[in-house]
DNA sequence: CGCTTCTTTCAGAAATTTGTGAAGTTAAGG
DNA sequence: CCTTAACTTCACAAATTTCTGAAAGAAGCG
């Protein structure tokens, strides 16, 4: 109707999208900069973005994207990499190994694991909530082991699907 | 050493787990009251509290125990019941069932999947975007069923491992 | 080397979230 | 019915978080 050619991105509707994407990774917890930041460089075609684009797109000041940034990088999330021939630096989510990072928890479930085995402990291992804390822990033990094979299912099944690209 | 026999609880450690535990579901995205209220109940050797218990223990008012079990509530992590021949309200873990409830994230993937689906129509199936995304929402569909399967097998496991209690 | 362009850090203003006291509501038990 | 024990709701004060502008810090390029 309005527009050019076909490969002329519709802005708004891109937009919207990205906004309505980071909502949902707020909703599961992450801040709100990263989360827009992430849904921008997901949605864009080359897969990154540069800070000024970024900046541009999503209304916010260069110290913003910054702080994302950081952020996502920490996290694995993302990767920077510098232009060659500039100063400017592009930031570029990895492909279709993102969501690997979103399921790599293996940090955090150590973390609970230590938090319940000192539970059990402070409890006794012989009382009702000590051996509460047991199964739980166990559970735990269970499911990184089972997320490590579930991820290698999902290579398989991916390459199938997509091609190793 | 101090106190009198080995089945009296060691107030203090309990409460400095709890805390811990507490700090962990808080990383994870727990908001603090329910996750203290929540760490409390689970570490309680009934496995359920009054609301009174829970203001004695963590040293809160009712307005915050109200407001911390009403979310916990909604999220299926815990239970009331009423106590009988009197006007207390009593909150319980499920006892082994609170992380299944964990993983049952059933309705906040679908709310994924509904965004990423949105994703590829706006951005266009045809776009590298539209099909990173396409990619994105295949390995959410996969995860979907291969946690319901993962719960399955920890049953299995679980039994064996504690009986069926 | 110094200019210029980009990025980062930092202090603080603004917005949001959190927990409380107090008032309101419900229901048990006389 | 009335009293009273318990839970809930609500408005607000306090604490925390978030984002910005400004200044400082790097790094390419002449």
């Amino acid at each position: 109707m309005t527009e050019s050619a076909s490969s002329a991105r519709d802005t708004e509707a891109v937009s919207r999208f990205v906004e309505s994407f980071a909502a949902q990774l707020v909703e599961a917890g992450m801040q709100r900069m990263p989360a827009r930041v992430f849904a921008a460089l997901l949605s864009s075609d080359e897969g990154s973005m540069t800070s000024a684009e970024l900046g541009e797109q999503l209304r916010i000041s260069p110290a913003a994207v910054s702080g994302a940034v950081r952020y996502l990088a920490q996290t694995h999330m993302v990767s920077r990499e510098r232009e060659p021939g500039s100063r400017r630096e592009r930031y570029r989510v990895h492909g279709n190994q993102w969501y690997e990072a979103l399921t790599n928890r293996e940090a955090v479930i150590k973390r609970w694991e230590g938090a319940l085995r000192e539970g059990v402990t402070s409890l006794g291992a012989d009382t009702p909530a000590g051996r509460r804390m047991a199964e739980t822990l166990a559970f735990f033990e269970f499911i990184e082991t089972e997320i490590v094979e579930m991820m290698e299912r999902w290579r398989v099944h991916r390459e199938k699907k997509f091609g190793q690209e």
